[in-house]
RNA sequence: GGUCUGGUAGUUCAGCUGGUUAGAAUACAUGCCUGUCACGCAUGGGGUCGCGGGUUCGAGUCCCGUCCAGACCGCCA
């Protein structure tokens, strides 16, 4: 027996009890005629203590040339100490030492290893594992683990089954990049990752499977993000012979079992806004509703009235900023140049200042009177000191700068609160997007999403005039989860596929397999990804889901640990038949 | 693929318009310290200023290239 307690354990209570505690020293306090040791484990600190009087001379002495991080283990006695320490759940005890055992020296770890590091990120995840060895990180790793079971248990309730489907699949040519893995068996042949289980849950439920769920790694190899992993793990579900409501009162009913067991918070029913509205007044389909500052078309009131800049734009649009009138010129400026930087790319910035005085004061006074202004002041439901913001252009870039405005601006104004949760459906998605240079239509969704049945007849004419049955749920700005009615006729889906622009053979080749299962009696379903690294995140009040993820990969798709991606020996790559093409000098 | 920011001691950083021997804090080592808990005090060791080239009498500092890291845009059905 290594241990009778751990380091979080002991208190006032086991005062003259023997015990043996293991684990790293996290901190030595060497007074010279004393001496204290910090014993860290999972569970929390334990001081020992050993000192000229009561400790052994030599056991003294070996315990003061015990480094920070080594792993011991001792014996000893509970003390009540005589200099309690309030701040710690052990503080008002200490172990007098009787006997120590290195288990095994440590040498000096190259970032300290407390609550606030001196470490950098860089070099946190090359030692990932000293780092996981810090509370915050370890607080983070056991509260994924607490929601991964709250939502299994939840899901058990409701009788989803778990299946697990396979990583080696097939690549595909619609979305994102695949990881692809060579087959040694099947030479000059690839398997491809997972983006998702898409289509395996799909015939589970032509398997009759009726309720499936897998908390499950997918894939993907695209350029990263804070909040984007090449792989990253989500909760994936469908069901048999439901409505596009059945499910989202499901997962409704989902996100706020998790809220309540979490935070004790109870949210009212998620309101439910269209895409298009999403879009008009947000400028964004997944808009962070905990603040205002919502979208004003301003068009009617501010074109053709000399200023030349808004007249020949197609959306002139504004926000009104709370109490921002105040703000310098200075402030304002800056401001001004966020937008103009090119991650924004916005030509400029109106503002109107709506004094306290009901005055108004703005960078386009020569074009606009006080009666003007006061206009849109009431159509932006401006009051008496706030700043009024306005940009123009092309509807679509406008729209989504303005949104980055509004959210940067929300994030310095400290209204991105990260204990607030405002969860909310985004419906009525197109079932088509149109790519701007080749005219070609993607699927806004995935090639499987239903139209809404009255838009069938549509599909053919008026393509991406098709709202499909799909729906995103937002929770504080993120996409945390999206999903749709899956198509389940063969008819149907072999349209869709060619209006993709796959060949019939394309078709058959790709998806076969599915259009095959649908002719043997394939039940109306449809299912729902929730993202489950950034759900954990975003629960937790933080955006970056590293955190998270006990082994994550850095910006470049890297493991800076083990150091990989790596090259294969020459040997492994003859074995798959795979050459390597050299890089261009 | 692109934009921006950064790379200086084990670590986190400072280092101005180019100018003598590159600093601080912390970590580490040694010694002192009769109740510490961010212990304190003293002393000490520790640097390819990411790498390569250029400008200059002189480069951590300026220029070009390159590598690495981070944030963002494109991308992510």
């Amino acid at each position: 027996m290594y241990r009778s307690h751990h380091c979080g354990a002991l208190t006032a209570a086991h005062i003259g009890t023997g015990v043996q505690l293991a684990g790293w020293v996290a901190k030595t306090r060497d007074k010279g005629f004393m001496l204290w040791i910090d014993l860290r484990d999972r569970y929390g600190i334990t001081q020992l203590v050993l000192d000229e009087e009561r400790s052994d001379s030599k056991l003294l002495e070996t315990a003061k040339r015990i480094g920070r991080e080594t792993v011991i283990q001792v014996s000893g006695t509970v003390l009540e100490r005589e200099a309690k320490n309030p701040n710690m759940p052990t503080g008002d005890i200490e172990i007098l030492v009787t006997s120590i055992d290195v288990l095994s020296p440590a040498q000096t770890p190259p970032f300290t290893i407390e609550d606030n590091t001196d470490g950098g990120e860089d070099l946190r995840m090359k030692y990932r594992y000293l780092d996981i060895r810090r509370t915050p990180v370890q607080q983070s790793l056991l509260f994924r683990s607490k929601v991964a079971l709250l939502v299994r248990n939840f899901l058990a309730e409701h009788a989803f089954v778990e299946v697990e489907t396979p990583y080696l699949i097939k690549s595909t040519p619609e979305g994102a990049r695949d990881f692809v893995v060579p087959s040694r068996m099947n030479e000059g042949q690839f398997y491809a990752l997972p983006q998702s289980p898409q289509t395996f849950k799909q015939l589970l439920m032509v398997g009759g499977m009726d309720k499936y769920f897998q908390i499950v790694k997918c894939f993907r190899d695209e350029d990263l993000r804070a909040d984007r992993q090449p792989e990253f793990t989500q909760i994936d579900c469908e069901l048999s012979f439901v409505h596009q409501n059945d499910i989202m009162a499901c997962f409704e009913s989902l996100l706020a079992f998790l809220l309540e067991e979490i935070h004790g918070v109870t949210p009212k029913p998620f309101p439910v806004i269209s895409y298009e509205d999403a879009i008009k007044t947000y400028g964004n389909d997944k808009p962070d509703i905990r603040f205002g500052m919502t979208f004003t078309e301003l068009n009617d009131l501010a074109q053709n009235k000399g200023f030349q800049v808004f007249d020949a734009q197609e959306l002139v649009v504004g926000i009104a900023v709370p109490d921002a009138a105040s703000w310098s010129r200075k402030q304002i400026d800056a401001w001004v140049n966020w937008v103009k930087r090119p991650q924004v790319g916005a030509n400029g910035l109106v503002w109107v200042k709506c004094n306290e005085d009901g005055s108004y004061k703005s960078s386009v006074d020569k074009f606009f009177d006080a009666d003007g202004l006061s206009k849109w002041a009431e159509a932006c439901d401006a009051k008496a000191g706030d700043l009024i913001l306005v940009m123009a252009g092309n509807a679509n870039q406008t729209r989504t700068q303005l949104s980055a405005l509004r959210m940067a601006l929300a994030e310095e104004l400290g209204l991105r609160k990260p204990d607030e949760f405002a969860p909310l459906w985004v419906v009525d998605f197109p079932l088509f997007e149109k790519d701007e240079e080749t005219g070609a239509l993607h699927a806004m969704h995935h090639p499987f999403t239903a139209p809404k049945p009255e838009h069938l007849k549509k599909l053919e004419s008026d393509p991406t005039a098709v709202i499909a049955q799909a729906y995103d749920l937002v929770l504080n700005g993120n996409e945390i989860g999206g999903g749709s009615i899956r198509i389940h006729d063969r008819i149907t889906q072999e349209k869709m596929l060619s209006l993709l622009g796959f060949s019939e053979e394309e078709a058959k080749a790709q998806f076969g397999f599915l259009m095959d299962a649908f002719r043997y009696g394939a039940p109306p379903h449809g299912g729902i990804a929730l993202g489950f690294d950034r759900l954990v995140a975003i629960l937790d009040g933080k955006e970056t889901i590293r955190d998270y993820i006990a082994f994550p990969k850095n910006n470049s798709g890297r493991d800076v640990m083990i150091d990989a991606p790596a090259p294969l020996d020459t040997d492994q790559l003859d074995e798959l038949a795979l050459i390597v093409k050299p890089k261009p000098e």
